[in-house]
RNA sequence: AGUUGCAAGUGCUCUAUCGCUUCGGGAAACCGGGGAGGAAAGUCCGGACAACAUAGAGCACCGCACCACCUAACGGGUGGGGAGGACACACAACGUUCUUACAGAUAGUGCCGCAGAAAAUAACCGCCUCGGCUUAGCCGUGGCAAGGGUGAAAACGUGCGGUAAGAGCGCACGCAUCGUUGUAGCAAUGCAGCGGUGGGGUAAACCUUGCGGGUUGAAAGCCAACGUACAUCAGCGCUUGAGGGCUGCUCGCCCGAUUGUUCGUUGAGGGGUGUGGCGUUUCAGGUACUGCGUGAGCAGUAUCGCAGAUAAAUGAUAGGGGUUCGCCUUGGCGAAAACAGAAUCCGGCUUAUAGCUUGCAACAUUUU
RNA sequence: GGUUCCGUAGUACAACGGAUAGUAUGAGGGUUUCCGGAGCCCUAGAUUCAGGUUCGAUUCCUGACGGGACCA
């Protein structure tokens, strides 16, 4: 009885651990979406677990290894890398502490910027999925006051446009 | 009724759609619950919890300091006492209200600029005695500490006696302080009597006395599985030959499991790194009622389950309802809504806080 | 999340609890020079804030505010 419960676990931790994936990637392998199979999730703009970058050695090889796109204070890093997950992309989402000092307001443009990813990020998760390619990325905000809504939509439009230009 | 300040309380709300996180159900799709604060903050105290350390005692270091109580504990709180300020009043007492790090300066040491004679066994001017010169006074000797002046602070206050002049030198009343007796009180302490003292201040200077404190903090700590490289040990195989012996040295020969090196392989096994889980949310728990207590609180009964993330959830859009402000005007339109975001968990303290409510104080106007 | 240190002119540093807070450099003005530099003379400028102890705080104590360092 007891036996059988830890075989579940390990195969539970093999599945969730990116580490694991991986290395044993020739046979269980998590391959990414077709472009069919994409098309079926494409009504919901969800932002579940699997598409955050969560893994902290990942996060340190994107911004040693990442190139940039900058605007107005916003920043996105990215660099191609596979992911454990059938999404194109993982992405997350950063404010230093040295431009905003109380933690709400850090909250607010993390929130904020989330936001605007979740509405906006189908066109490139499109186009990846045509290339078969995974991307990590990292928004970073580093602009001096307070981004309203409008304004960081239109910047971080920008940079995706900016993005897929250079990708294509 | 208004404005300002202080204190306490409160800290907008509902619906829909698209999302996030967690729990439960489900094979899945999905469905249904829960989802920031009074300070979540500062990290200033006190605990719980964990690991390590630990015969006992003392010293050092750090903290606390009127008394009693509350509490798991505290440097927190409650009640009481003392001291000080404000109001009122001619003044005091009583009263109201606010503040209070409030043990010891007679255990010892240090310090007290400038001014002043002197800043701690004081003598400049001054007062007085005696002697000399001389009769205004000056000089010397001794006594005194009332008056003057300096300063933040100058050796109890007033009156009478006393004296050459004076002085708690003596007496009366008063003040402060210590001891003691009585009395009220658990006590701090108050009141009354008797006796002693009247030689400044500073302990948020060193210090003394009493009491308390082992150290480090969830990045504590525990567990799991896997990959990778590695310290170590053992077996087997292969290779190498440090060292020792024979010798003056070299070559050569012998020993070589006692120690050590390299490679392969098998097994044991420790720490490091990345990953996951536990710790991790059920409590010194909240709410209501009853009883006890001046009160902080305590006890009993009933009832509720009320965040649990980990590059880190609690969001966005649209519409409505309250509140405040502005404009037109009695119904619309537009705008605004503070301080601020859980990270092991509790009890406090401190700080920030729009609007509204309540209380107190001050100010000005109106009415009577 | 925790531990710990420090706040003095624009900047870098001084100052037993005691007069009007000092030094260097920078700033402004003057002098010298044909002009500039160097030199010389002069001037302004500060104890992070709020309480408390003391006759008297940059210094001592308490609280706030701000800045830095360390712990994987």
């Amino acid at each position: 009885m007891e036996e059988k419960f830890w075989q579940e676990e390990e195969a539970e931790a093999a599945k969730n651990s990116p580490f694991l994936t991986r290395n044993a990637s020739s046979n269980i392998a998590i391959s990414q979406f077709s472009v069919a199979e994409l098309a079926a999730l494409k009504d919901k703009s969800a932002f579940g677990s699997s598409e955050k970058l969560k893994s902290r050695k990942l996060i340190d090889q994107l911004f040693n290894e990442g190139k940039s796109v900058s605007r107005n204070g916003f920043t996105l890093v990215y660099l191609f890398v596979p992911l454990a997950t059938q999404f194109p992309i993982q992405a997350a989402f950063s404010v230093p502490k040295r431009n905003y000092k109380h933690a709400t307001d850090r909250n607010r443009i993390k929130r904020l910027m989330r936001e605007v990813w979740r509405k906006n990020k189908w066109p490139l998760y499109e186009l990846l999925t045509q290339q078969q390619k995974q991307l990590a990325i990292m928004w970073v905000c580093k602009s001096k006051e307070l981004p309203d809504y409008s304004i960081a939509e239109k910047t971080i439009l920008h940079l995706l446009e900016k993005l897929k230009s250079k990708l294509a």
